[in-house]
DNA sequence: TATTGTTATACTCTATAACTATA
DNA sequence: TATAGTTATAGAGTATAACAATA
């Protein structure tokens, strides 16, 4: 498919979007970094340190340091694992999911607010595209 | 137009295609934030220091030492200006120039990758999508 | 010896407050 | 007095290197 201008206007695009998303992000007081930690605790349940770096493309360091602001914020808990003493699982804690859930319905009202200034053709092809890219990520990322 | 689930299966499809640019994007030992302030340099030409945290909604200083650093790394140059000499000119460099070449194309090239792996109607809705969202954006910002 | 996590250190990026120089 | 920019200081987020504890 021609994507006309070798895909530049569209990486100009999406440039856009992020600077957009991360605007709204903000607000709540939680980074990028932390949102996405805190996304996926809820999502997936405790984990391990090392599993959550991986996942997140972060080094241990950095992540050992973002879960202990993090617990300090109370939004986190550190618990010992059970089979190896090595090891600490990070769960998300009842505030921490308070907070997620505020978060997500303040981005998808955001969103929905940038859709509804679109023509219905443009509103369909933002519904089919993005769930598309990000399966193609995803596919992308385990291959 | 019907969202579904309050569009947080977009805003969770958006957070993926937020973080895979991010990773994109740092390919090349630019962040965001520089990237951001070159790209705009290059397509608007010298600017005041303000102007230039104004757009992108940072603080001053924030952007005084942004360019401090950039300037230090040789990809853009102060200018004093000429008609108020408080004012500071800043502008992109020749090295400048060649770096957000080699980065757009390698960004285009990354989401071109991504795009292949969809079916026709998804990538068709994709090449809609994505330009329809900066507008509405750029629309929003502005009003 | 290898793995899990932390600590030490240093850099980028951000903010607010206080300051200098010009208007 | 107001505006343009810088400096001072502090905090988040990141990395690599060195370390402790457990496997």
């Amino acid at each position: 498919m021609d994507l006309g201008g070798s895909g530049e206007e569209l990486v100009a695009a999406l440039a856009q979007l992020v600077r957009f998303v991360r605007q709204v992000s903000t607000a709540g007081g939680l980074s990028t970094a932390a949102s996405s930690l805190l996304n996926r605790l809820s999502r997936e349940g405790p984990q391990r340190l090392t599993e959550l770096a991986r996942a997140d493309g972060v080094s241990q360091p950095a992540m050992t340091q973002m879960v202990t602001r993090m617990e300090r914020e109370g939004l986190v808990r550190r618990t010992s694992s059970t089979d190896d003493r090595r090891g600490v699982l990070v769960g998300v804690t009842d505030a921490g999911v308070d907070l997620v859930g505020r978060r997500r319905a303040e981005q998808a009202e955001a969103l929905q607010a940038l859709i509804a200034r679109l023509d219905p053709d443009e509103q369909k092809a933002v519904v089919t595209a993005l769930p598309a890219l990000a399966r193609a990520i995803e596919a992308q990322t385990s291959a």
